[in-house]
DNA sequence: GCGACAG
DNA sequence: ATCTTGTCGC
């Protein structure tokens, strides 16, 4: 598919304001509320939309960037993309070090997936730009970010002790740029109990052109049995994969 | 100055 | 993220 809007794609030659203006850009146009046509209530089901996972691993001073698209169980279709690193990872501006490998990645796949989960956040970003955001408006894709730890924000409750399919919101606090109290993601418990002792939630956040608690719904759909969301395990385990591949 | 910090 | 075998516990 094709990177709706060029204008977005990851620049990392420019200065770290550049950066920042641009994620502030990137965030006023995204849509954090639900703007899509498949059925989401059908996520993750055999006649259901096409979800696609997305997930990176790195080779010396190169990326490795997957994209690999479900629907239901079925892959449908995977592809990937190796270029080198010219940028390093900062807390905060990981889309430009891994933003525009993923979009090559994107480039390189000949279906049109329904939506996207990547690895990172969404809107639990400093600027509510994180990679889902980011990728999501340069594709002008439905995007979700699932992080296995917290960036910003705080959650509004314990989040131990959750049980399978449970969610907390997290709202935004003094380090987000928006009110407090906006709930930016949710911290989703995606499975419970490995042999006796606790999982962590993963952190969910939408990117783009969805609402926060659909999301979090999306994400619950997509799960295998694991802690990550197949789409994304799936994505992980092709990138390691292809990693290998490259590096022999 | 101190602390926080996706992958 | 990555370097990495065996090993503790259910």
């Amino acid at each position: 598919m094709e990177v709706a809007r060029p204008a977005f794609r990851p620049d990392a030659s420019v200065t770290r304001e550049e950066m920042e203006a641009l994620q502030r850009d990137i965030a006023a146009s995204a849509r954090f509320e639900d703007d899509f046509d498949f059925d989401a209530r059908r996520v993750g089901r055999p006649e259901g939309p096409l979800v696609a996972g997305v997930d990176q691993a790195f080779l010396d001073d190169r990326a490795v960037s997957v994209v690999v698209v479900l629907r239901g169980e079925e892959v449908v279709e995977r592809a990937h993309s190796v270029s080198p690193l010219d940028f390093p990872y900062i807390p905060g501006l990981l889309s430009f070090r891994e933003g525009g490998p993923v979009l090559d990645a994107f480039e390189a796949l000949s279906t049109a997936p329904d939506l996207a989960l990547f690895d990172g956040s969404g809107r639990i970003h400093f600027r509510q730009a994180g990679l889902a955001t980011h990728m999501g408006v340069a594709l002008d894709l439905p995007a979700v970010g699932v992080a296995k730890s917290l960036l910003c924000g705080r959650p509004v409750a314990p989040t131990d002790e959750l049980a399978a399919g449970e969610r907390v919101a997290v709202e935004a606090n003094g380090r987000v740029d928006a009110p407090d109290g906006t709930v930016i993601g949710h911290a989703v418990q995606t499975r419970q109990f490995e042999a006796s002792h606790r999982i962590n939630p993963v952190y969910v956040s939408p990117g783009h052109r969805m609402c926060a608690e659909t999301a979090a719904d999306v994400v619950l759909a997509c799960r295998g049995g694991y802690k990550l969301p197949e789409p994304t395990r799936l994505a992980d385990a092709y990138a390691d994969e292809v990693k290998r591949r490259v590096d022999a």
